[in-house]
DNA sequence: CTGACTAGGTTTCCGATGGTGACTTGATGC
DNA sequence: GCATCAAGTCACCATCGGAAACCTAGTCAG
C-alpha cells in the first residue's frame, strides 16, 4: 500500500519504518489537539493549558518539548517581567496540521455511530452473542 | 474551529466532547496500522500478527476487540479444523480508514525532516542554544 | 523585610497501560 | 503418546500518564 525507503522485504509495517516513525510520534493524546490550537495562532503555556481541558502540566510541557524538537512547533521567550513563552506552528507543523483536519470531521461527524455500536456491543454480551460461528 | 454538540462554553476542547473520545480512541500506537491493513481486505489473526512487526498477541487481541466494539472492523469465526477468525474492516471503518491516508503519506514525505530537526535538536544541546530570549 | 502572586515549568509518587513469555483448547498428523 | 497449529488468555514486570507539590525569578502590597 506504501512502501517504505528502508523496506527490506516490501512489508511498510516494518517497526523501522520511517512511516511507523511518524505515526508513533503522533499517535497520542495530545499531540493533534495542540497542533489544532497552534493552527490558530500562536499561544502561551497557560493559555493553551487552559484552553485543552483535562491536560496536565507535565504532559503539556513534555508534549511541547517533543514537538519543539521535532520542528513541528516553535518556542520563543520574551524576557518580559513574567517571563513569557509563545509556542508557534511552523510551517512543516502546519502541513501535519492541515492531514489532521478531515480526521476531526470524521470525529464529529461519525462518534455517534461508534457510540451506538459501543452500546450495543456491551448491552449483548449475554443474550445476543454477535461473534458466532459460520461454519 | 470545530463546534461540540455538547459544549457549554464554546470550547471545542472540553473533555467531554465527543470529538476528544473519537480522537482518544484512536489516539495509540496500533488502531491506525491495523485499519490501514484490512483496508486491503479481511484478514486472519496470526497473519495480522506477522505483518504488523513489533506488535504483541495481548494488544493485537485488545486492539481488535476494541475495534469491533466500536464497530469499525467485525470479526468472523469459521469453525475449521482448527478455529479460523477472520476480521474485516467494516463500512464505518472504511469511512475512518480513508481520513488516515493522508496521514500516512504525510509521515512518508516529511519524516525526513523531522528527523532532521532532532537530529539538530539533539546535537546542539550546549553549544548553540535555540532557544534563546527575544527581548 | 516578609509574604504573596505570577508564568512556566520540574520533581515525586502512584495507578494505569503495554510488552514478554508461558499456558490453554481442541483437533490432527507422526 | 507427543508435537503442532490457530487464536487467544494470564501473570508478571517496566514504562507511561496524571495529581499535586515544589522551584525560579521578578514584582508588588503591607
Amino acid at each position: 500500500m506504501h512502501q517504505c525507503a528502508t523496506d527490506q522485504d516490501g512489508n511498510a509495517y516494518a517497526s523501522g519504518c520511517p512511516t511507523r516513525q511518524a505515526l508513533d510520534r503522533i499517535a497520542d493524546k495530545w499531540t493533534v489537539l495542540i497542533l489544532g490550537l497552534l493552527e490558530g495562532g500562536p499561544m502561551r503555556f497557560n493559555r493553551l493549558r487552559r484552553e485543552i481541558e483535562g491536560i496536565s502540566q507535565k504532559m503539556l510541557s513534555q508534549t511541547l518539548k517533543s514537538l519543539e524538537r521535532d520542528g513541528l512547533v516553535s518556542r520563543k521567550v520574551f524576557a518580559t517581567v513574567p517571563v513569557t513563552v509563545e509556542y508557534a506552528i511552523t510551517p512543516l507543523g502546519a502541513t501535519l496540521a492541515e492531514t489532521l483536519v478531515p480526521l476531526r470531521v470524521w470525529a464529529e461527524t461519525h462518534i455517534a455511530q461508534v457510540l451506538e455500536s459501543r452500546a450495543a456491543y456491551d448491552g449483548d454480551e449475554s443474550d445476543a452473542p454477535a461473534r458466532l460461528d459460520v461454519a
